[in-house]
DNA sequence: AGCTATTCATAACT
DNA sequence: TAGTTATGAATAGCT
């Protein structure tokens, strides 16, 4: 101080008291950049005025201050706060991200990328790894297409039996229109005119391989 | 400031740094205190020194001050508050977590496990990644083996020049023995008797085959 | 806001 | 690590 010493308690004046808030205060942050620069320390200050209004200085970055501040060990008690809880989640999302690079890469390497840093081991339990896993996926793959297979011919079977049945009821219907007043007659005029009224005859209908090939492919089997 | 001016810059010496960050700190945190209590301002102080103590100061309460600070105006968006701060990290977590399974899904359907929800498509696709990226690393394994074959070859071929050199100055060392003073003659009683008395004779010993394979044997290459 | 007498802080030294 | 001192820096009271 100077002119006068000056006792170290709340002025009472308020015009002084801004004053010297004013003066000190650029003094208190000059000073603590100055502790952070000659002495390699990390500073943080928090002044509020008796207004209200906020000065701060920090001299690295205030956010990581506050984090390094209520994580320190004789804080640790203290702050069971959301800043805390900034710290396990930060935490958790590092494991998270070590966890997807470490998957990324594995996959990378099964693409056969990044291969350059593997011992011959490695590359042969990859190796491994990979005829292993293709085997199961050509077996599934091919049972898959078996089962196609299967159920499109179950499918063939049924509409050829379907098929059949209908042919059979044409049939019967053109004798029995034959034996009704007749009309239509210019349809009739090819074979097929011996069949009985029973549905339960087994007649066959002629081309029959031909249409169920037919019917095999208009299901959109993908033959290519 | 005394006895010298100094420039406001890292101290180099450290015991000089450590004594003037002691000095300094006690200087900040006396200035700090005096313009809370003068000017009826909330202060906090907190300083890292560089080996990581902590020391702070705070006109009321710690914890109030930090609350304050980050709840102020200035500052709302830079510390979003517990509500704000935990929905965006628990978007976050979603986002990484289901990455995660995503990739671990992946994972196992290259290991030929999980299949059975695969698209004959998907699965001719996981199938062609397989054997593009099979193919990739069986390449690589390949192009190692062939080098350590290489490498192994090369050293090969030294140690029998090197062999090759010794035998010849032990036939000379025979030769020169058995002009000077004879001793130990029972240990020539084999052949090689006519080798001449240069190192530079190009004599070939017997069985160099032999003696290959076996040095390339003992050189630990592993045939499995 | 600027000045200055005075006190305070501290760099270099022991 | 602590104490001393010469000197630069900060600032109380004033304008």
């Amino acid at each position: 101080m100077t002119r006068r010493k000056i006792k170290i308690k709340k002025i009472d004046n308020i015009a002084t008291r801004q004053v010297t808030f004013s003066k000190r205060r650029r003094g208190l942050f000059k000073k603590a950049e100055e502790l952070a620069v000659l002495c390699d320390a990390d500073v943080a200050l928090i002044v509020f005025s008796s207004a209200g209004k906020l000065f701060d200085f920090a001299s690295s970055s205030m956010k990581h201050i506050l984090q390094k501040y209520v994580s320190h060990s004789s804080n640790i008690h203290k702050y069971p706060s959301p800043l805390q809880f900034l710290q396990q989640e930060n935490s958790l999302k590092v494991r998270l991200s070590k966890e997807i690079s470490d998957k990324t890469r594995e996959l990378r390497r099964i693409s056969g990328e990044d291969l350059e840093g593997l011992s011959l081991e490695e590359l042969e339990e990859l190796e491994q790894k990979l005829e292993v896993g293709l085997n199961r996926v050509s077996e599934t793959k091919d049972k898959q297409l078996r089962n196609e297979i299967a159920t499109l011919q179950y499918k063939g079977a049924e509409l050829m039996e379907e098929n059949n049945w209908l042919k059979q009821r044409v049939a019967n219907d053109r004798q029995n229109r034959r034996i009704a007043p007749d009309m239509d007659r210019m349809i009739l005029d090819e074979g097929q005119t011996s069949e009985s009224m029973t549905n339960n005859s087994t007649t066959q209908p002629p081309l029959q391989a031909a249409h169920c090939s037919d019917t095999l492919l208009k299901l959109g089997l993908p033959f290519h």
